[in-house]
DNA sequence: TGACATTGATTAGGTTCCTAATAATTAGGT
DNA sequence: ACCTAATTATTAGGAACCTAATCAATGTCA
């Protein structure tokens, strides 16, 4: 038996946030922990994804640049569609580029149609990279969803998408306010 | 009603790994969709956080570290302590610090006793800032969480819970191989 | 007491992201 | 054809993280 949700021990960078519920009695405590333990996961998550990226000699950006090159086959590989495929900016692609082109692994080769436009490519050296780190990848996670059985996964897919559609809301309203202050501060 | 978990449309950043499973056929698709959803949401909760956060002119480090010494009451306030709290190195601490001492927001105070020591306190600036955007703070991460009702909170939980429990046994197993190349490669 | 390790904070340098500004090229409208 | 708009990639500079190296102060112990 998994004892009931009492993890609450230590998650010090995150639970300073629930001493606010004090001043807003209309606040719900419990929401806010849900908050913080979602914050937290992902946060974990990603630190330690980035981490056994980092054994192989790599980080999330840029493996994940590699792993774009290889399989999106859907639309060019110019720096601006690798942006908008990794929700980056131009400019981010640029200097991810630059390191992965220095390493050898990919390189940039000017369009003959478009002379402002690059196209990238991975290289014979980027491929057996990618050959190299993969099965570790997977592994790892593989690994962080095998804890939870079909079930619980489904579960856990319905959350997130609904937590998603939220967050693409609030993005949206937050868009339309642009740089002003939100309204609802 | 909901449509059923179709959220598949365009997740490109983290779709390519999906790929993956082709060559590796013991591998369940569903578990790696369930992998990069997580990883997705959890980016994207944090990418919207910072984004909420400049609003305000501040950003998730900054804030976090504001929060931290205005109310974690546990422990000193030296810079070693908040990065243990935080979760980070040291010298992002001081890098943090440089930033928050430079717009007034906390002073470094010597230690009497402890010579290398360092006590950092919130002067009153920072507790304006603070108040000032609390409030605002507050509705944001309430307003994510409320998508969800008062059950789906709690499953929610449970399973960031096992998701939790399974990220530290990785990363302890991790940390005893220090920077060797992992067994399962 | 003196050598040595440990500890606290910082510095130096690198990465991945950002925004804003710049330079070159292409496209559109008159 | 020409001026202006938009688009492509890059540069410049900044933020938040990292590791490794440095420096000062403190503990330890033979």
């Amino acid at each position: 038996m998994r004892e009931p949700v009492t993890l609450l021990k230590a998650l010090p960078r995150y639970d300073v946030f629930l001493e606010e519920t004090k001043d807003f009695p209309h606040l719900d405590a419990s929401a806010c922990y849900t908050f913080l333990q979602l914050l937290k996961t992902g946060d974990e998550l990603l630190a330690l994804d980035n981490q056994i990226l980092s054994t192989f000699g790599t980080r999330h950006g840029r493996f994940n640049l590699l792993m774009m090159l290889k399989h999106c086959t859907v639309g060019t590989t110019t720096p601006a569609d690798l942006a908008e495929k990794a929700g980056v900016t131009r400019a981010t692609i640029t200097g991810l580029l630059d390191g992965l082109e220095r390493d050898g692994f990919v390189e940039r080769c000017p369009d003959p149609v478009n002379r402002r436009s690059v196209q990238v490519k991975l290289t014979a050296t980027g491929q057996e990279f990618l050959e190299k780190v993969r099965p570790g990848y997977c592994r790892w996670f593989t690994s962080v969803v095998e804890t939870l059985n079909q079930d619980e996964q489904q579960q856990l897919l319905v959350l997130l998408e609904k937590i998603q559609i939220r967050l693409g809301e609030i993005s949206n309203q937050y868009r339309r306010t642009a740089n002003q202050i939100p309204a609802q501060l």
